[in-house]
Parts: C-alpha cells; structure tokens; sequence
DNA sequence: CAGAAATCAGTAATGATTCCTATTTTTAAA
DNA sequence: TTTAAAAATAGGAATCATTACTGATTTCTG
C-alpha cells in the first residue's frame, strides 16, 4: 500500500468539506490548527495536493496566484469578486460544446477548459 | 504629464509586438537584454505592468502561476500544454451570451470572464 | 510486536514578483 | 539652451506562496 491513513489529512479534508467559501492553504491552516495546534504549514499543503491529485477536491487558480480548494469536485463554475476577493459558486450548467468548438483547426488534443468570471459580488455592491 | 516618455518601455513593447508565443517577464527580459544589455528586471515588471494597465498588451493568468504576456489585446482564447507549457491561440469566436448566461440567478456584477483550454499540443503529440 | 515505509513538524530554500533608494532621464517652462 | 521638478531607472533587498529537506513519529503488514 502507498498512501498511509493520516489523521492531519482526515482533518483537513473534513474541514474542506464545511467550508463553501473555497478556502486557501492559509486558510485552511488557520483553521484546522484550532482543533490540530501543531500541525504545520507543509503537511497542509502536501496533504492538499495529495487530495487534488487523488481527485477527492479540486484546486482553483483563479488569477489572484493563490490556490484556492473546493471540496466539490463536481465540473462547475466560480465567480471571484474583483473588490474582497470571495470565490462563490455559480449556478450555470458546464459548457458542453465549448471543446468542440476550440477543436476546430486545431492541431493537438483539447482535454478540458478553466473558466472562471469575475466582477463585483452582491455584498461589495450593497458597500458603496 | 503623468506618464513620460521611456526608451526601455519602447523596447520592451516592440519586443513583445514580434512575438506571437505569449512570453513571460523572464523570456522578455532576456530577449531585450540583448539590445539593451543593462536593464533591469524590475524596469522589464514594471513597464509590463504599466502597458497591461494602458491596456496596450494584455497580462495572461493560464495556471502555471506564471505571468505571460501577450500584444494582441484583442478578445481571443488561449491553449496551454501540459506537456511543454506551450501557449497558443485559438481561432475560435468569442463566447457571447456565456455572461448572460452567468448573471442567471447571480446577486452581484459580473463583469468578464477568463477561459482558457489545456491539453498536448501537436508538437508533444507526435514527439511521444 | 517489529521493521519498513509513509508521514510529520519545523525550518530552509525557491521562484516569481514587488518594493526601495540613490541616480539618471524626460519634459515643460524660463 | 538651461533648469528644475517629476518620472523612470538599475540594482538589490524584501515579500509571499509554495516546495524541499531532515530527523523524529506514525501507520501498517506480517
């Protein structure tokens, strides 16, 4: 077996999973240290990665060169508020066809696509 | 005046207006090394910074946590390979209505969006 | 239970980018 | 053309997110 159980990764994911606010490591470091006041900043970033690549979340790059994590892993799309930086979800279906369409006269494989939106979120535009 | 008259940003600008490869701060800097052997890193930062705030190029955010830069400050979507990090355009028209569409059941201002595709480029293709 | 393998905490290193400061350029006006 | 204020520069230090390293600890398998 390869991946050994780790409490430190069982809580960081637990904490993933009540967070709808896609957190960043930092974040996620802050708070798990509450329950977990010695864990260090490098096993949250391993064990982020090692989730990401085991597919159980999902890692956002969303311009602002701070990754951001969602425990849900589900293809959806993010809105960033350009003013506070919050990341929320979007109720908008996935782009089927979006692929097809870049395929075209392109040469090479087209796997996927990252989209994202960005603006000024409901809360900031109450603030003016 | 605010803004006056710099060689180095001369440069700098007609550099990045040769290439069509999207390139970073590093490879532009490099580049006008060449012609222009004791500027900086920093001058090459923040006059990219500068023409990206003018608008006159445009500042790529594509996941690899590296700025890229690009002249054609027309509306145009991008391919980055995963293979050799490779970034290209895409003939594809620019998605309308994909904001419309987004501002559904949305409580804020949606200005834009960011998209990009990935995959493996011709090139890495055929070299596997 | 023992021993190998994985994980950890703590810290140092990395790499892209920004900031700082004394010096040099640019520019508008005298 | 000279001048002086404002902006820009070179060079290097600082920042910040992230990764790498290391000796100690935990997990798991037999």
């Amino acid at each position: 077996m390869a991946l050994k159980y780790s409490r430190q990764r069982q809580v960081i994911s637990d904490f993933l999973m009540t967070r709808k606010d896609h957190p960043t490591a930092e974040v996620v470091y802050k708070n798990v240290r509450q329950e977990y006041p010695n864990i260090s900043l490098g096993t949250v970033y391993r064990n982020l990665t090692l989730l990401a690549d085991m597919g159980e979340i999902q890692r956002l790059r969303l311009g602002d060169g701070i990754d951001h994590f969602d425990a849900d892993t589900s293809a959806h799309y993010h809105f960033v508020c350009s003013e506070c930086g919050a990341v929320t979800d979007l109720k908008m279906p996935c782009m089927e066809g979006i692929l097809e369409t870049a395929r075209k006269d392109f040469d090479g494989e087209i796997q996927g696509h990252v989209t994202y939106f960005y603006g000024i979120c409901g809360k900031c535009t109450k603030c003016k």
